[in-house]
DNA sequence: CTTGGCACTCGCCGAGGGTGAGTGCTAGTG
DNA sequence: CACTAGCACTCACCCTCGGCGAGTGCCAAG
C-alpha cells in the first residue's frame, strides 16, 4: 500500500458497510454513505488498486466489492480505539459475573455473557493448572485400600483423582500423609512442583512409601504433567445467525468448537501479555475455522492464566468484539485475584 | 387403527424407507423394496386409510408419503427388540468409558461416545445431588475468616463453595467442625439431610455457632435446596448433518440445547425406572425442540440417579438410538456402582 | 489527479413449458 | 370382497429465456 490515505478510507468504508449490510458494496454506495469528497469514479480507481493489492475482491464482474481476509487484516490493524462498551453493558457484566458461586459457575457465566454481548460463539478456558499454585490438598478414604486425592488451587480449581493403593491405610496414616502433602505443596506452583512431588515418598515412613508413591504418581500424571486444561463454550446458536457467511461449513465449525484440543491451542495462542489477538479466516491453523475469525485474549496475571475469545464470521464487528473480549477478561482477572 | 396387520407393515415400510433415504416414499417403492405380496394399488388404498387416520401425509398431491409425528409414535410403540449393538461397538464403549479418570471425565466421555455412536447430539446429566449421599465433607482455610467447604458424594461429584465467616477461626476450630460435619453427614442422603444440617449449629461450642451457621447455610442453599443439577452436551455438530430436516429452526434447536433448564427438565422426564422414553416432535414441551425427537433414559439405581439421551430429527433410526442410549446408561450405572 | 459519460458484463428474477413420479378413481378379476 | 390393472390428472422440479439493473472499466475532458 503506497501511502495513500484515501485508499485506506475506502477500504474502511467497504469493510464497515459490508459488515453492516452483508452485501457487496459498490462505488456509488460509498459515495452516498460516507462523505469522502470525491466522486464514484475516483472511488472506482482506488478500488481497482485495492483489488490489485489483494485487499478486496469481486465475486462477479458486476457486483460490489467484498473485503478479503487480507483486507480485514489491514482494517483490524488500523483499529486504534476499541469503542468502549456502554455503561449499561458494563453494569450488566459486573452484576452477572459477581453473582457466581464458584469457579465453574463464574466461567459458565462468563461464556454466556460474552456470547450474549458479542452475539457470537464464545470460549473460555479454565485457569491453567501449571500456572496455578496449590492452596490445599486433601485425602479422602473411599475404601480400606482406595483413596481419593483432591487438589484445590489458588484460582479455585478443584481436581480430584481416585486410586487403589497397595495396602490398607487407617485414619492416622491418612492424617500423616495429608499433613505432609500440604506442608510440601501449599503455595507451590504446579509447574514447579515436579521435583517436590518426586521426593515425597522418601520422606514418609517406610511402610507408607508404596502408598505415597501411588499418590504421587496420581498427582504427577493427572495434574502436573499433561496440562490437560479444560474449556467451556457457549452461544454456538449464534453461529446459525450468520449461517450464510460460512456457507455449508457450519458443521465443520461446530466440530472444531467441540474439538477441545483445537480450541485449547487456539486460546493458548492468545495467552500472552500483549492484549487482544485477532485471527482472520485463513490465518487460523484449524481447518474448520478457516472461514471464521477468532478474537481472543488471555486473562489473569500478565494475561497468562487462561484465555477467552469469540468465534464468528470474518464479517464481524471487530472493534466491538475486541472491546467485549478485553472487558470480560479484565473482570475475570479481577475476580480471580480477589479469590 | 382397525386391526389391520398389513397397514402396520405399510407404515413400518414408509418409516424405514423415509428414515433411510430422506425422501417421500411412494407405493411403487414399497412394492419394490419390501415384499408385502400385494400390488402397488393395494398399498395405495392402505396409504389412503393411514393418511385419513393421521399417520402419514402428503406434501403435495403428487409426492410420496411421509410419516407424521403420530405415525412415528405408532411405529416406535411397535418396536419390540432394540437391535442390539454390534460387539465391536460394545467393546468400544467399554474401552472408552473405563479409561475415565474421574466423574467429569466419565460423563464427558459418555456424551462424546453417545454422540458418535448415534450420530446425533447427546446429553448427559450429572448424578442428582439429592439422590446421592455424602462420602466426605472437607473444610479448607482460605483466609483468616474465609472458608471453603468441599462436599464429595458417593457418586463422585465434588462440589465446593466459599464464604466469609463472622470471625477468625484457627486450625483447631476447623478440625472440630470438620469432624462434626463428617460424623453428622457421611452416609446421609442429601435429600434427607435438611434436618441434620439444621441441627448442626446447636451442636458446637457457643463461640463457633455463628461460623457453623454460615457453613450450614452454604450447604443448604448451595447443595441441598436447589437441586441445580448440571448437564453435559456433545455432538451438536451432528445436528448440521440433518439440517434440512429442521429447516431453519436449527438455531432454535441449538438454543434449546444451551438452555440448561430446558434440557434438565427434558432429561428429568426420562428419569424413572421404566426404560427408554421417546418424545417425538410436537410431543416435546420445549418449543425449540418441536421439530426434533428425544430418546432418553435414566441411569443408576432404579434408573433414577441421572439421565442421558440423544436429540435428533424426527426422521431418526429409533431402534438403533434406543439401543445405544440403553446400553450407555447401563455402563454408566455399572461404573458408578463400582465407584 | 479527478470527473462525467458510456458501453458492457453478468447475476438475479419471473415466466413458460416439458417431464415424470405418484396419486385417486374406476372397472374388472379370482 | 379384497385385490389388481389401467388411466387420467396433478404438481413439484428443472431448464431455458429474456428483461432488468447494479456495478464496473475505460476514455476523454477539465
Amino acid at each position: 500500500m503506497s501511502g495513500d490515505d484515501r485508499k485506506l478510507d475506502v477500504l474502511r468504508a467497504i469493510v464497515e458497510d459490508f459488515v453492516a449490510t452483508r452485501e457487496p458494496v459498490g462505488s456509488r454506495a460509498i459515495v452516498e454513505r460516507h462523505h469522502l469528497g470525491v466522486s464514484a469514479a475516483t472511488i472506482r480507481n482506488d478500488m481497482a488498486q485495492l483489488e490489485e493489492e489483494g485487499y478486496i475482491t469481486h465475486r462477479h464482474t458486476s457486483a460490489g466489492r467484498v473485503p478479503t481476509d487480507r483486507g480485514y487484516r489491514l482494517f483490524v490493524d488500523q483499529i486504534a480505539d476499541l469503542k468502549p462498551l456502554s455503561s449499561a453493558e458494563r453494569r450488566a457484566i459486573e452484576r452477572f459475573l459477581t453473582g457466581a458461586v464458584d469457579l465453574d459457575d463464574m466461567l459458565r457465566r462468563s461464556v454466556r455473557l460474552l456470547a450474549q454481548v458479542t452475539q457470537q460463539a464464545a470460549v473460555v478456558s479454565y485457569p491453567s493448572l501449571s500456572r496455578s499454585s496449590v492452596r490445599h490438598v486433601e485425602l479422602v478414604h473411599l475404601a480400606p485400600s482406595r483413596l481419593m486425592i483432591v487438589l484445590i488451587t489458588d484460582t479455585g480449581r478443584v481436581e480430584q483423582r481416585a486410586a487403589d493403593v497397595p495396602r490398607q491405610v487407617d485414619v492416622d496414616d491418612i492424617a500423616v500423609m495429608r499433613t505432609m502433602l500440604n506442608s510440601a505443596l501449599v503455595g507451590v506452583r504446579l509447574s514447579d512442583s515436579t521435583s517436590v512431588v518426586g521426593m515425597l515418598p522418601e520422606a514418609v515412613d517406610r511402610s507408607l512409601r508404596p502408598v505415597m508413591s501411588v499418590l504421587c504418581a496420581l498427582l504427577f500424571d493427572a495434574l502436573i504433567e499433561p496440562a490437560e486444561d479444560r474449556i467451556v463454550i457457549g452461544g454456538a446458536a449464534n453461529l446459525t445467525r450468520n449461517t450464510q457467511d460460512f456457507a455449508h461449513s457450519l458443521g465443520a465449525v461446530l466440530e472444531a468448537l467441540e474439538e477441545q484440543v483445537v480450541l485449547l491451542k487456539l486460546v493458548d495462542e492468545a495467552v500472552h501479555p500483549d492484549g487482544v489477538t485477532v485471527s482472520i479466516g485463513e490465518e487460523n491453523a484449524a481447518p474448520g475455522l478457516r472461514s471464521t475469525s477468532v478474537v481472543a485474549i488471555g486473562y489473569g496475571t500478565d494475561n497468562r492464566l487462561g484465555g477467552l475469545g469469540v468465534v464468528g464470521p470474518t464479517r464481524m464487528d471487530y472493534a466491538a468484539n475486541m472491546a467485549a473480549v478485553l472487558t470480560v477478561a479484565r473482570y475475570i482477572g479481577r475476580l480471580l485475584a480477589r479469590g
